[in-house]
DNA sequence: TCCTGCCAGTGACCCCGGTCACATTAGCCA
DNA sequence: TGGCTAATGTGACCGGGGTCACTGGCAGGA
């Protein structure tokens, strides 16, 4: 049972320019915890009502489906944090978090990050638009699940994987941590065999080529960009 | 160019409780405007950045797919409002909004309510929490999609159209406010005549009956959780 | 070193749900 | 009342993608 200390919350941006007694008052109602990988931080469904906060390691939001698959949806890199849902709505932890390796994270009860948000706008904003961006983001993959044609459907996957500020250039791109064709295949409600023959595909007609796990080199932007928007066909 | 009374704003509850002053500030930043039956409100896609409160009629959040046909996604009452995400993250409206029949609504620029909220914590909790469940509503939607049974998926999504108060009950329940096939179908990512199948499987075995449009009667509820959860075959 | 998982790749089979083309009903309003 | 549109109902067809069963490669651990 390890309480934070001041100056480790400031290394929070979330925290910045809080007043001393703020930060006391959070350090008081802290909770220092280091998880093993692959531990689960906070569990989807249980009330946890906690905001973790990450020091140091990686954690990973994931879900499970129906027939207990498990989905990826999105990393916290340290600095970061997750949870926030319950600072404004206590009741259930929509995913579950866990930690991909070794992690030391900050815990708060949501009670205490509310109390001291209600103070400091400026956090409650942060926190809240946390939340508009993860609005934003489930409403683009919503609408990816509706596109009838399963090539254009996993080309736009992979266009939306596309790192922002690599967006505007034509020349060949890379995509680092692409995710393992199980999960792309769940995040787009497909099989996995449905998405390496797409891959096949791709790569038999130089569109794509892997590098490595983890690692894909886009070669044909234009090509890509007109299957997702179908107005060509694989 | 009208411009709004402290009077009306105080019939919002999100407003209630504000000081005078707050309410002449947010008057004078305000737009009330009258929409007709089916006009856009809010356009999706757009940096539209304002928030708008509902005073009389009803408006629904609405989605277009691919080849152009319209989701429902939810509805807006009178007293409450929507477009509140621009309050958090400027940026584009995710959905549109239109005017189910005659409907006058008061428009803020987001920025003014950013600006009210940040003197009035409870105000900004409000608009995080309808932010919060609204990401809960989204996940489980989403989840829904990941079902591989087809009649399993209807009956799911019936089931979250059950009105709360009456989840408890056993016996003989009714929804209103039924959406059509097609609309049903695209929240399912199905087609019409898949959604009209099933109902007519539900119906045949009194499972559940019609009662006028937009009305059915749920006979056998135990049944259809079962299939939903997927222990029993339809 | 082998071994055990995990991930990717591939072919054969076949079923389920999309599509098309209708018919029917309900509601609306002039 | 009739004519319009939206919503629902129904059958026939068929093809895309799920499922199954397998191979092969690669990494990490005992």
């Amino acid at each position: 049972m390890m309480l934070a200390t001041p100056k480790l919350l400031k290394s929070f941006s979330l925290f910045q320019g809080l007043s001393d007694s703020d930060l006391e008052y959070l350090c008081s109602q802290s909770l220092v915890e280091r998880y093993a990988r692959r531990a689960v931080v906070l569990s989807a469904g249980k009330k946890e009502n906690r905001v973790c906060m990450l020091f140091e390691g990686r954690l990973q939001g994931i879900d499970f489906t129906i027939d207990g698959k498990e989905v990826g949806l999105y990393f916290v890199e340290p600095g970061d944090y997750c949870g926030e849902l319950s600072v404004f709505e206590p009741g259930q932890q929509p995913e579950h978090i866990i930690a991909l390796n070794s992690a030391v994270v900050v815990l708060f009860p949501a009670e205490t990050i509310r109390k001291v948000a209600e103070q400091n706008p400026r956090i409650m904003l942060e926190l809240g638009s946390k939340l508009a961006s993860r609005i934003r983001q489930m409403t683009v993959q919503r609408s990816l699940l509706s596109v009838p044609n399963v090539s254009r459907r996993v080309c736009n996957q992979l266009w939306l994987l596309i790192p922002a500020p690599h967006l505007e250039r034509t020349d060949s791109i890379e995509i680092n941590g692409l995710p393992t064709h199980m999960e792309i295949a769940i995040m787009l409600n497909l099989s996995r065999e449905t998405i390496t023959r797409v891959f096949q595909q791709l790569q038999r007609k130089q569109i794509v080529s892997r590098d490595g796990p983890n690692k894909l080199l886009i070669n044909d932007l234009l090509t890509l960009r007109k299957i997702s928007e179908g107005s060509q066909e694989l």
